[in-house]
DNA sequence: CTGTTAGCGCTTTCAA
DNA sequence: TTGAAAGCGCTAACAG
């Protein structure tokens, strides 16, 4: 049971601790091929594995790092730590995944938990409400990126998804369709800049094409189970809207879920894009329109970004990717609609 | 930045090292309450957290666990996790997912990456081509609980679900609806229990209902890219199969996408039942019915199995969970058929 | 009630 | 080209 340790190995090859240690970390320069020999059938004998524990506290480097995602529910936070872990793996670290479920009380218990295991580095996509703590981490020099969303006053790291653009062009082909009365449905902003963004992206797009923002086709969720009660408010609208813009998987899910059972027809009675991907989508009938972010390909990169600093720690650069969305184009939003410019 | 340790402590409270290691380990026994206090107050200043690593080296315990998950594409590997995480952070504990891919050299680095770093137990739905270092490992008295597969020749803790029941309970609905020419749809076998305890619960509900078995209808796909071929073969049989269960989540989606593309009308051309849940299923037209694991409460029950063994280290009594699947019925299936006994 | 001491298993000068 | 020795930060007898 991993009983065996280092000295064992020194006696069985005749040799001391610190040459078995020499050749465990790959110095052979002075090391006699004889000796070399001697140490593997050593380790091969005794199934010598080396306690990463004792070996972490000496070099202080645990090859380590953490994730906190914001909820592990979200497709998004399952791909993105699936990215982190892949690249991770291939590069000889280690991932201890944390789901803070949007608590920021719990999200700060894990990333003092993360230190006190002495983590090499820390990937997260924060409340935005632990600012105080991160900020005296990444000013200490910690490594860290940030992922999804960005953080009021701190400058770190990290890998974003161009969220304005990403409703721009949502709207946009709403508009391009002949829509005029767009309604938004997300879910409450909070503090969260990706939120924010999407909202912002969708004010943008009906100004840019003149068209009137109307508050009552604007709607904010807290709970996700009102969703119904929503959906119905917007459906029973004097001037109900012909297209709906959901701005994550959940609210996507529950919308339609909702549409279905109230047999409102997609898209003749109401056009329909979500947000995020899943291999259901094409599925659906009819398949759904969607905003689709690389998420696999943001947790690759932010762990990219992370590994990094951590090999080069005082690098004062902080590296901001921004990574664009794709609108796939199913069939939820119909074709052009009649009576249009 | 974690610099700060036990020493600083100490001397800032003015007492000794191991008074205060008494403290953290809330060995308040024999501490005069204000000892206790002055400590209080300079962990406070110092704003010292304790050096897990080194920690973890003296007890010989890291309070982590691994986790081997078989392929965490599937959503059922992604929802075990979870259950996992869970529990163990409720309960103290940290947990390294790892992705063995369904490969067995993965699974074996993996494992021996996770003794190196003295995980206190693990968790895996394993290849079943591990056996030997396995054993080893139960023999020598880790910490090892087996989620969702069986290993021939291993007596461990485990959870898994009633397969043969599941399969037995898919194919009597059919049965029970008229159909008598149903088709399996299967990822190759492998040595993989779970997937043989289908094809048997298959075999059985025919069986019992005394319908002849026919080779022509059971279908393992190797390659998930030959879905498309071997569904269409499936087709085009002189007498096709009206009904068809796939017996994972990726061979229901796939198959779906065929069936979708070639227009084949579920129910009245071919009555379908999947594996797996997903949020998704009851959007599908017509919303599909399928056989649900208690995905989370097994990974939940196996970290409680695991936790326990590590607590109680000495049992050398098994205990092995199976867990009933739920035959969740849509729409797929239809109804009873015309011209039915 | 508190401090002294001897390690946990490994790495890393430095000296031989 | 190899070995001796010190120490990473913490815990746990044991002594006082």
């Amino acid at each position: 049971m991993a009983r065996v340790k280092m000295e064992d190995v020194a006696k069985l090859a005749g040799v001391s601790k610190s040459t078995v240690s020499q050749y465990l970390n790959k110095r052979y320069e002075y090391m006699s091929i004889e000796t070399r020999q001697r140490i593997e059938q050593a380790i091969k004998e005794t199934g010598y594995q080396r306690n990463v524990v004792a070996r972490s506290l000496k070099v202080k480097k645990t090859h380590t790092i953490g994730v906190i995602v914001a909820n592990i529910l979200h497709y998004f936070s399952t791909a993105i730590s699936r990215g982190i872990e892949d690249y991770c793996n291939k590069h000889g670290f280690n991932v201890i995944v944390c789901n803070a479920d949007d608590n920021p009380v719990k999200e700060r218990e894990y990333i003092e938990m993360l230190l006190a295991k002495q983590v090499d580095g820390l990937i997260l996509a924060s409340t935005n409400e632990n600012n105080d703590l991160l900020k005296k981490l990444v000013e200490g020099g910690f490594p860290l990126v940030l992922v999804d969303r960005k953080l009021d006053g701190i400058e770190a790291d990290g890998v974003f998804s161009n969220n304005v653009k990403a409703s721009v062009d949502a709207i946009s082909h709403f508009i391009k369709l002949g829509h005029r009365s767009i309604a938004l449905f997300s879910p409450a902003i909070k503090k969260l800049s990706q939120r924010k963004e999407r909202y912002e992206g969708y004010l943008r797009a009906l100004s840019q094409h003149h068209i009137e923002i109307q508050e009552q086709y604007i709607k904010f969720v807290d709970k996700i189970s009102d969703t119904r009660k929503i959906i119905l408010e917007l459906l029973h609208l004097p001037v109900p809207p012909t297209a709906l813009f959901c701005t994550n998987d959940l609210t996507t899910i529950e919308t339609l879920k909702v549409l279905k059972e109230e047999k409102v027809n997609i898209p003749s009675d109401i056009a329909v894009i979500g947000f995020d991907d899943s291999p259901w989508l094409q599925l659906l009938e009819p398949p759904l329109t969607t905003v689709v972010q690389q998420t696999y390909d943001m947790g690759v990169k932010s762990a990219e970004l992370l590994l990094n600093k951590i090999e080069n720690p005082h690098s004062k650069h902080c590296t901001v990717h921004i990574m664009d969305c794709q609108l796939i184009v199913r069939e939820s939003c119909g074709f052009l609609r009649a009576g249009v410019d």
